[in-house]
DNA sequence: CGCAGCTCAGAGAGCGCTTTCCCGCCGGCG
DNA sequence: CGCCGGCGGGAAAGCGCTCTCTGAGCTGCG
């Protein structure tokens, strides 16, 4: 404390970023303030009651000097990250692009990062981006984790059988689903009630007054689609209709476009079809354009998702939306929560999804 | 040294995670292997000769005690963070979800983020995101990165006039562009060649054997569009075309259904038009089929970008496509590159386009 | 045989921060 | 007036790692 204050010596806030020159410091900020290091750091940090006077002086050489914490020195010992982690899991090897790609270009993985930063930005957290195919990288994943990559993470499984949830809760490392997991584990998640979301659509074919309903079901393994499939089932049961006609796609285009024309054959008599999600249904729109039937007119069509497969439908997809932006944030305070106390129980929240008008129903 | 080994002190690598159990250090996989710290370190970082036997060594104690490096303790003296940031940068406020969820859903962020990954993934470097509004979150974001938040930035700008490029540059924080800054600036960037694919749309339309072709060209300060217009009309003048009737939207939708219609208005006679975005083509189709028009037996359309609207459009758009993953894959290797030597100079690399033929040219 | 010159491992000094421990001061109470 | 408790600030011990410096042991040349 022998030296004076040196203000000058210090480099302004944001001019002559020479890159190289070393950044003000804890210790450089004490000099200038006139304190210790220690009250720096619990003025900045809010912690402990500190005398107003210094509170003030404090925050002015934080101004003069242009300090900004040291992230990499702060969690060190703090043994915080600050960061969590979105992490997309497919079974399938995809390191080769064509995956990535696919998967990224759909704007599903868009509104989810829009609805977590929503949350994450107000609460300084930042967002880290995690890609995990094979199970070595699932391994690598939980070893960097654990270290301390991020404190938590936004899980989004793209493949039923995945190990990661199972991993991660061993691991002990905070993990919230978006989208329930396949294989019952204990581990938080939001998700969407698929099975009202089912109920919905089949109320709006019935409204319309069709009389002979089919289904487009999607992958039998995946939880997503099983929801759909039942709740579509119930609805209808509960309306009276013991059986409908039924296919199978894995929610591409191709495969709804079959699955309809499958449909079709079969039973010619069909005035309205409820599709497991968008994509299929517009591939299930072509297949009722090829054989001539208008829609709504002749067979009303409803699907699911509301992406943007939905609104580019011609007719525009009468549609069932989930929230997802609402989902992601709610499953990102679910996550910091956690973090915040470990032992918090593990949580479910379902989100219901709304039935959009649009022409095809 | 006194010590002996004590593998069976520790936890092994994957069982038990009661998480809070402290992780093996380097001191612990020293002792393990009867090794320095410093030994260790220069093992696992692959540093210098190392005596191949004490190399086994070291390896088999990491594999024994499941060590991995600590990040933050590494950063903390190699000021390196292992990691970069995508930066979303618009100047609207959208503290506010909409904008949010708007941007996002767009497949064109993914894109790029699945091009960052494949090549981020084999270096083995992490990837942030960060989204910035309002001049204060600028700043934030500037300062954070001077302390060390991330090694560089990948910087995707949406609105002209941006400031963010300049404060970076200032800052001597390494960054690259995806798309050409609207203003010059001494900053690297990839960009696709516009102009060249507006003159493959305009190749096209030519082909087909269109006559009156008309423009849909997007917001005017907006460098992708100001290019595809020039482009556009260059590629026009080439062959022949002194002036073509144009309208401009804003790249939406709603924009490009009623620049359509005006331009039908005006110019009834119109067999062909090149639109400089697919979601504005998409708004424009509605147009032409309101208006009684076939595509493309009355006026061939063709879009820009290839996003997942000209596949999901009535007919399926011709488009010109951006390799945008290979655009940001670029992008981050010259990051990468930078960030290894910052006295590398300024660089753009410019892609070439593709015109993807569906139906609606 | 001696010494310069090399290679390679270990000791130890930090990187910038948080946090415990301690100490000095003040007010209140016996 | 003396003692005790509480409050606010400083000193210093690390967090886990990298990397320089030191020194031991070897080779090769004079």
């Amino acid at each position: 404390m022998a030296e004076p204050p040196q203000l000058g010596n210090l480099s302004r806030p944001g001019e002559r970023g020479s890159a190289r020159s070393r950044l003000p410091t804890l210790e450089d900020v004490a000099r200038v303030a006139g304190v210790s290091r220690a009250t720096v750091s619990r003025v900045v940090n809010g912690v402990r009651n500190v005398d107003p006077d210094l509170h003030t002086v404090v925050w002015a050489a934080v101004d003069a000097t242009g300090y900004v914490p040291n992230r990499a020195a702060r969690s060190l010992v703090t043994r915080r990250a600050g960061t969590v982690a979105l992490v997309v899991s497919d079974s399938e090897e995809h390191d080769d692009d064509p995956f990535l790609g696919r998967f990224f270009a759909d704007p599903f993985f868009g509104r989810v990062v829009g609805g977590m930063l929503s949350v994450l930005r107000p609460a300084g957290v930042q967002l880290g981006l995690h890609l995990v195919g094979s199970p070595p990288a699932r391994a690598r994943l939980v070893g960097d984790l654990r270290q301390g990559q991020a404190d938590g993470v936004v899980l989004l499984s793209l493949h039923p059988d995945d190990a990661l949830p199972g991993l991660l809760v061993e691991a002990g490392i905070a993990a919230v689903m978006v989208g329930r997991p396949a294989r019952p584990a204990p581990i938080s998640y939001v998700d969407v009630a698929n099975e009202a979301g089912a109920a919905l659509a089949v109320g709006r074919l019935l409204a319309r007054g069709c009389q002979h309903i089919g289904l487009v079901g999607g992958p039998e393994h995946v939880p997503a689609s099983q929801d759909r499939v039942a709740g579509f089932r119930q609805a209808m049961a509960r309306r009276g209709y013991a059986w409908s006609p039924s296919e199978s796609g894995n929610f591409t285009r191709e495969s709804g476009e079959t699955a309809m024309r499958r449909l079709l054959a079969a039973h010619p008599d069909l005035d309205g079809v409820f599709v497991a999600n968008d994509l299929m249904a517009q591939g299930a729109l072509v297949a009722l354009h090829e054989a001539g039937r208008r829609v709504p007119d002749d067979v009303a069509v409803v699907g699911f998702d509301d992406s943007s497969a939905a609104q580019a439908a011609q007719p525009p997809l009468t549609t069932v939306r989930h929230p997802l932006e609402v989902m992601a944030a709610e499953a990102t305070r679910l996550l910091l929560a956690r973090i915040e106390d470990p032992r918090l129980r593990v949580a479910s929240v379902i989100h219901d999804p709304v039935l959009v008008v649009r022409r095809s129903a």
